[in-house]
DNA sequence: AATGTTAAAGGTCAAAGAAAGTCAAATTTA
DNA sequence: TAAATTTGACTTTCTTTGACCTTTAACATT
């Protein structure tokens, strides 16, 4: 049950998998999707953005292209990740981080799934600034993901 | 007699014997069923709770599905842990329960170095209720935990 | 060679569509 | 009558589509 924008996702994974940028065609990759063009761009705008540690950079007019570049431990570091998180962030926004971190082998999946949950709008959606609460809120939303564990 | 809602809790539970996880389409659940689409969401919030060991994940939209996952790894310990988590923890509090699933191995000595950072109160002290800041915060610290690795 | 024109890219944005979520009123059951 | 169930109106989130906008290389004209 993946849709068109997931399987879209995955053709650009794969491709980038084996090196650092590639350079598409929006008009074709819609084509071959058989898509509107403008859905290329919702793709790369809500999965492969910085936080995801992506870059997107194009050319417009003819022989015009897209360029998606990864952003790799050499040319990037935890410490822009430390600067994103010096301002507000959308559970969305966290969540990609976590994947950045993933993908970049930092953390396992298991501590990704956990991590996820402990920075859930779930566990953070509290009235008040009540800081015992939250954290038990976070320690059982982590809890909840080692209980997943078989 | 069984209601609906007992007939539906018992297809899942069916489904789910086989697998630990089963992903169902609200609305194909809710029309072979006869039933209003929230009478599904009615169904799994009182019988696949926390407590009963099951946890619901879901996603929105087009290929939108409910995911109910059967809590594998589920004992009294975990359920006492997770019902301490009800009330308000101190960061002394939360520590000891991170500890404390550390000594049955079920975090990683990282995992609880991180997740201690994660949940401590500087991570936490914040003055209003700013649900993305304090996500920022804890990813802050989960990201100088992993920078400590060698 | 410089300049104007045009077709071929890609970009933006908002509306429509396709799920699932929420909540409270109405109804049924024990 | 109190609790459990059922229903449906309204909301939120994610995806898909299409109309309209901007940029640029290639080509034509002078």
């Amino acid at each position: 049950m993946a849709s068109r924008s997931d399987i879209i996702e995955q053709f650009i994974l794969k491709t980038l998998a084996q090196d650092s940028f590639i350079e598409l065609s929006r008009n074709d990759l819609a084509k071959f999707f058989a898509c509107a063009p403008s859905q290329i761009n919702y793709v790369l705008n809500t999965r492969f953005t910085v936080n995801n540690g992506y870059v997107i950079e194009s050319v417009r007019g003819g022989a015009g292209f897209i360029k998606v570049i990864k952003l790799t431990n050499n040319n990037d570091n935890l410490q822009n990740l430390i600067n994103l998180c010096s301002q507000p962030l959308t559970e969305t926004d966290g969540w990609q981080i976590l994947d950045n971190l993933y993908s970049r082998k930092l953390i396992s999946v298991s501590e990704n799934q956990m991590l996820k949950r402990a920075i859930s709008t779930k566990a953070l959606n509290n009235p008040l600034n009540m800081e015992e609460m939250l954290r038990a809120n976070i320690l059982k939303e982590i809890i909840i993901e080692i209980m997943k564990r078989s």
